[in-house]
DNA sequence: GGGAGATGATTAACATGTTAAGTAGATTTC
DNA sequence: GAAATCTACTTAACATGTTAATCATCTCCC
């Protein structure tokens, strides 16, 4: 009966042969198990900021943005983790829904500074209990302390990948 | 003067009175640390993997693949960790870069069993080699034992997770 | 002070993430 | 055994990720 191959994690011991002795086991690769992890969480928050109209970039942005008077859109990119052109069309839509408020700065017209407005402060303090008590849940889950001991290998795994990046790309070949 | 920020991480000390206490200091969430591990990570891989005219998810296909004989599409997702539909159009374009093969399973029309083409593997083993590099030279950084403890502690939040969701949206398996 | 280059932001183009709807084939139910 | 239902994709529609190109300003330097 089209005997499914249940849910075997990998499936490869079932599958026949192999073909090669796989590189590394794929799953289980650092950006396999960070992207994993990741949705896992997410998974959490996302229902609750749907019931809100609210896509995750779009609350990072407001999140971002109700900490401070203003900010930059380079800045703010920065800080919520936006590559610019993502951050253009949200902005364009945010201001458009009357979330956000946008000016150009008055010493340098290439600049846009943004604000958030009154509604979307409003909109802010609807969805706060909410993501703060999936927040504390998963806190109290996972525990505290080991959180944060996650965190610190995170930020540092991020350090220490930092100056890495223009090493390989010369070595590779281009050929062209 | 609405003098510019400077590239203050936050931006609040000199933006101004607060309109209100940060909830948390956004940046350090645990959404945004492990996105921006992830990023950090993936920043390392893709120059390369786009060299050889691979996105990110296509290799996680074609690895997945090459660790297998063959693989239902649903267990594929499954096992590369994407959505139905971003498969379906990935696979398509796999498809007619003959990079893989697909065909339909003897038992259930329905199902779609995929394979690595000849000259997927080829693509593979021109890939493998840096990216193992690479790879490598992460876990050197990082430091072998550490990579493997931030793994697990990923696993777990990851498995801590898993029946979280029960709370307010279904219960998938328990009952119906 | 004007042109070359740098910078901030947006737009373009393509690939993927995400949810909903659609389609064809299988399973159940009466 | 045919309709209702379920299942495995696939398409559709919209939002974002990613890189390249564009546009408007700004800075530097002669």
């Amino acid at each position: 009966m089209a005997r499914k191959k249940s849910s075997n994690e990998s499936g490869q011991t079932e599958a026949g042969p192999l073909r090669r002795a796989p590189m590394r086991e794929f799953s289980r690769s650092l950006p396999m198990s960070l992207l994993r992890a990741r949705e896992a969480v997410m998974r959490q928050f996302r229902p609750s900021l749907r019931n809100h109209g609210l896509t995750e970039q779009q609350w990072r942005i407001l999140r971002a943005l109700s900490a401070v008077d203003e900010i930059e859109v380079t800045e703010l990119a920065h800080v919520a983790f936006l590559l610019g052109p993502s951050l253009s069309r949200i902005l364009r839509d945010l201001e458009a829904r009357q979330l956000i408020e946008r000016k150009a700065a008055e010493t340098d017209a290439r600049r846009a500074v943004v604000s958030i407005s009154a509604k979307g402060l409003k909109l802010i303090e609807a969805v706060a209990p909410t993501s703060e008590a999936i927040y504390a849940e998963i806190t109290r889950r996972y525990g505290a302390r080991k959180l944060a001991e996650l965190q610190e290998m995170l930020g540092a795994l991020e350090a220490g990948l930092a100056g890495m990046n223009s090493a390989d790309e010369a070595e590779l070949e281009a050929d062209e």
